[in-house]
DNA sequence: ACAAGTGTTGAAAACGTTTTCATAATTCAT
DNA sequence: ATGAATTATGAAAACGTTTTCAACACTTGT
């Protein structure tokens, strides 16, 4: 029923050999490959991929594996990864975990029986943590979240730095009781969290950090109830998008004036940060950057496996606005 | 090198007609079973994907077109796909066409390359009306745009009746001068603006319509042109969430004050339309039940290829919000 | 004119599975 | 006890390609 090679080859009277090669690049002279040509044509050949890779031993895929794919930072990510791979002549496999390490588990095993020639991962800590030498038998680059140390390539943004950026900028602004909601799920929440509760110790000022899942609804129940105890902080860290939205939402629906009753500044400097009033001071990460330079470690990893680790890391740039008294 | 069933056959002493059995849901004794299992275990094996779809001809995997993947329709809608797939023991192959009919036509030609079971696509305008039968030789569900009438399975949004319900409530709280801004790629935004056309004529009223690239850049630029001009509409409609954010943005940019200088009312009720001040009225669309049904048709085509084409058609719920002068 | 290249081509093997097909072993009805 | 039906197993074919290998037809340098 379907038209496979040796269809092709009878209707251009030639072996499956020289159709094969006409279809790729192999040497078949000009009037073969036009025969070959006219036959494709007039059979309605479609390559069969499965057959292909088996045969070549070549998938011509890498694998994609992000936390959320509704989180814009990962879609903006992917994006970026995806035109990469389809300059390289390559497929995509996008796969999203939900931060859940039993399918971050699933899918890496679905890599392996894929046969990729690489994985570009964003893990969730826990897997990262438990993460040993050889566990990952593939070239895998880590983005967004580093893998254990020394043992993968990675593509990350200077978290520690981008969050003192922020306590710098809140300080600047005469803010003092700054806490700090952070992400419970991964490593960079982690060093977010880390260089805020530096920079705070170099202003000489008190942390006061609590930890959340990496989604709005969650964050927005914790900033909540966080805003109504007493004592509560005059200004927020966020460590994404997600959880900024979180605090937006609880310190509107407790009726705070942003920045005079609380102040605001996150990551991610997604669409709407613009476009609330005030507009929110965010972090914005080079997300296009980090995408290509993912896709750049990873084919040079693919094409020399032995070369020594490395770790791209990004700057991000702050966008200064409104919830925190700026502009 | 790499471990094949032939070395798990060795290891457990048996054929590797056996060990295919054992790994799928063939007749083999519990011993021998165990054997196998253990096998497995002790050498690594993982099976190839690209061997065993060649040799079953049976891909377990569907594609999924869409237009444009960092819009949260489509995001939401790839999410409750991929779910339903993965119920199904199904892959799912995400593609990105960025409205591009090129692009479409590269990746419809991969899913043929590919021999996915069947295809979840929203086509551009320009393709859908290019379709003719048997362009698509795969079962194929549409999916938000309807192909071309009764040759494929379709779910999709009762849009017209939605943008009647938008021009009814503007109409309702004493706008007259209603403008449309609808995009150019879909038959989808094709549909709202009949709705909303039908509607004005109901009421009385002058349609005025323009056509946007879906993008919010775009929308914002043709919006905020419009605004300037005399006998500017004192509402709006908007297509989509990406044009209802440019609308948004060039209204703030002109300085006009919403709902009493420009109402606005549009669809998809992304997380920021309920963050700003104030709230944009939009149609909510079930994006969750467009994936699932869409995959069940799929699933049914696919069982039963012959049987007749079906449309279905879900309703949107419209979200009465400031932007429009309610609650 | 001859040996040694240089390039094109086809026959057949190979990729790693699943699925036929035949066979051996078991159960069952008589 | 015997033949028929059932079940578990292995050998080998098959899936649709690419790649090896040998053969052939040319050039080319001498």
């Amino acid at each position: 029923m379907t038209v496979g090679i040796r269809d092709v080859a009878r209707a251009a009277g030639v072996s499956t050999a020289t159709v094969s090669r006409a279809l790729g690049k192999g040497p078949v002279s000009e009037a073969l490959r036009a025969q070959v040509d006219a036959a494709v044509r007039a059979t309605g050949y479609r390559p069969n991929l499965s057959a292909r890779r088996l045969r070549s031993q070549a998938t011509q895929t890498v694998g994609l594996i992000v936390a959320d794919i509704r989180n814009p930072f990962f879609t903006a990510v992917s994006r970026a990864v995806e035109d990469a791979a389809y300059d390289a002549g390559m497929r995509v496999i996008l796969c999203n975990t939900d931060e859940d390490s039993a399918r971050e588990a699933m899918y890496l095993r679905l890599m392996e029986e894929e046969r990729v020639s690489g994985v570009i991962f964003a893990p969730t800590r826990a897997t990262a943590e438990a993460l040993g030498p050889g566990d990952l038998p593939f070239p895998t680059v880590f983005i967004d979240r580093a893998g254990p140390p020394g043992l993968h390539d990675s593509v990350v943004l200077d978290n520690a730095g981008a969050s003192a950026a922020l306590v710098d900028h809140l300080v600047a602004k005469g803010f003092a009781r700054i806490g700090g909601l952070f992400g419970s799920t991964s490593s960079t929440a982690q060093e977010r969290r880390d260089g805020y509760a530096a920079a705070m110790a170099r202003h000489g000022l008190d942390a006061c950090v609590r930890s959340v899942l990496p989604q709005a609804d969650a964050a927005e129940a914790a900033a909540s109830a966080w805003l109504e105890e007493p004592g509560r902080p005059e200004a927020l860290v966020l460590s994404n998008g997600q959880i900024l939205m979180g605090a937006f939402r609880a310190a509107r629906r407790r009726g705070l004036r942003i920045p005079n009753d609380l102040a605001l500044a996150g990551f991610d400097n997604e669409p709407w940060t613009d476009l609330v009033d005030p507009g929110l001071t965010v972090i914005e990460q080079p997300v296009a950057e980090i995408g290509a330079q993912a896709m750049r470690l990873l084919f040079e990893r693919i094409a020399t496996p032995d070369q020594p680790v490395r770790k791209v890391t990004l700057s991000g740039r702050a966008i200064l606005r409104g919830s925190t008294g700026a502009a």
